[in-house]
DNA sequence: CACGCGATGTACATCGATGTAAATAGCCAG
DNA sequence: CTGGCTATTTACATCGATGTACATCGCGTG
């Protein structure tokens, strides 16, 4: 009994076989004869022997593993979301590493091209800071299929809920309660590349629709997408007297967060403020008053990342970039106390 | 221009030297003259060579990555504490692979002797599951700490806070505020090994010290520590018409969910119910009303779990068991509306 | 001027599993 | 009994980086 773990040799010299032969058996190689494989089996059980990960990775280039790269998990939305395509990852045999940018460009670029592009064989990433050239550059044969974000025109596998309409549905929801001046927190104005863009779009397209002007004060960029980012927008509203009818916040921790700010400062949701958020985290379904918000089918879009990577990942050569995929999920909008009275 | 990554041949030949002097180079061998290592770096450059990390790992048998074993990455206690790990252990150039096991007692011992165990030099993992039979058999030299619970009487690296004190110091707050019936939502009897029975421990020890006297039906077993399983326990108390003074939840979710769940009923926190809870979740420092809480040091939990790991990694050999280490970190007590009054 | 020593640099084997090509075994038709 | 197949098994090279052992170079010393 050596002092370290058995290898592919000690199982062959146990089963009197060679070491082909026991690697065959262990890949379910056909032509292997019942008796040999009894007998490769008998040794592997006897010693206890697993294949070692580094020599199979060396020798096929492939680990099996696929990293899921997203800005950071605290944020709900991503860590509700990795339990999915962790969940979807194992069903196919498959290990996630998941790795959090913080929304840093160098971080994301060094996901695709750094460390991780030698330990996984593909690579799913929610892009913050990413730029078009980034992702061409990380052209190298590593499959990488883009999750809800998009900021590229570059053309990629990318898998995401239809953005614009749904900001329109919310915005839709809020214009039929009646509410008129409504504020977009964390929408930004500019070419619909970015989710938020596309968001925002939504919303104009909204109020076109009901032939409302568009006031670009309502706009209300944010530095990040947390809670106390969502709180400084709307104390800064709320200090200026100019507290809206209505928030539509392009995520729930703003949402919440702008909630609470609000609450602070004596304006209730939803009788003095209807407050719509996106993503249908947990904590807004518990939240006092519960959240309205767009609800993204979150185990849907990890399932289709994950088909769409393995698909690539499985089609060996370069990725035909003619083939570019784009799968649209289904979202719906949740109605809960935050704009009752709607 | 071959058509793959270029290889430490191709970096060697390019600068004219022997594969060692590149490897020696990349490895910041001491004994290498200015002249050649310029020459080896710029042939670095110039055909843009990265280590191939699964020849690396071969050879040394390290990768320079450990695994995060946690039960749920969407119970954001645990999700707070990867984004931590996950910081420190970038400070320290490792990569950090995040697992989730559900709690499963098979995904936990797979992430010790499985998978996991070809690809890290480490694991740090917050058992829920998991048997000290368990840990024994895993003990094949793959470094292990624990982190926050430590469900077993075996010796072990751990790290976490004290439990039993910082429910006591809980409870005493709630008693401070003149409640007298206290329900443990999460909590649980028997011997102290799991962190919910230790909390239980330390909240019967408040009761003794303020001469109370302790009543087992304030002990709320729950299924999981999730919003949901709060909501049910205290609805289950409204329902029969025992809601009690205040409620000690042993982490924010249930803490959320069952204020929300109270809410419903018609009863108010902190009016009508003070409640606390454990972790310091973001969701509480937003929530309405914002949520009373311990709150446990939690880059200082990454902090003192990376750098054990890390040193039992260096410490290569077999892990002397008999030096194992438990760490303390602190934590506090913070007061928030949701106890007002007290 | 030969010798010795530290500083540099090199050739080769090695980590463990698997692809390749070729050897061997088993079986049937002739 | 033998050539000709196929089914099974094997020896060996290989993936890429690095440890080992040894060669070489430069320089100061006796």
């Amino acid at each position: 009994m050596a002092a370290g773990r058995p290898r592919i040799k000690d199982v062959a010299e146990y089963a009197g076989v060679s070491q082909k032969t026991v690697s065959n058996v262990i890949n379910q190689y056909e032509h292997v004869s019942d008796k040999t494989r009894r007998a490769v089996q008998e040794a592997i059980d006897a010693l206890g022997y697993r294949v070692n990960l580094a020599g199979r990775h060396l020798r096929q280039g492939r680990t099996g593993m696929i990293a899921l790269v997203v800005p950071e998990l605290d944020v709900a939305y991503f860590s509700e979301l990795a339990a999915h395509v962790v969940a979807a990852a194992e069903q196919r045999s498959r290990t996630v590493l998941i790795h959090q940018t913080g929304g840093r460009r160098d971080r994301e670029t060094s996901a695709l091209h750094g460390f991780d592009a030698d330990f996984v064989d593909g690579v799913i990433i929610s892009p913050l800071a990413l730029l078009p050239d980034d992702l061409r550059a990380a052209d190298r044969g590593l499959p990488v299929v883009l999750l809800g974000e998009r900021n590229t025109t570059e053309a990629r596998d990318h898998v995401g809920i239809d953005n614009v309409a749904a900001a329109r549905e919310a915005t839709a929801h809020l214009l039929a309660g009646g509410h008129r001046r409504i504020a977009v927190v964390g929408g930004r104005l500019g070419p619909a590349s970015g989710t938020d863009q596309l968001r925002t779009q939504g919303y104009r397209q909204a109020l076109e629709a009901a032939g409302l002007p568009f006031d670009p004060e309502l706009v209300l960029p944010v530095d990040a997408f947390h809670w106390l980012d969502g709180a400084r927008a709307a104390a800064a509203l709320a200090d200026r007297g100019a507290v809206p009818d209505a928030l539509l916040c392009l995520n729930d921790h703003l949402a919440l967060g702008a909630v609470r700010a609000l609450h602070e400062r004596g304006f209730k949701a939803p009788d003095d403020v209807a407050v719509c958020g996106f993503d249908d985290i947990e904590a807004g379904r518990f939240s006092i008053p519960s959240l309205t918000t767009i609800a993204p089918d979150k185990a849907a879009l990890a399932r289709a990342a994950l088909e769409l990577l393995l698909m690539r990942i499985s089609s060996d050569s370069a990725v035909p970039l003619k083939a570019v995929e784009e799968r649209c999920v289904a979202h719906r909008l949740v109605i809960r106390e935050s704009t009752a009275g709607c």
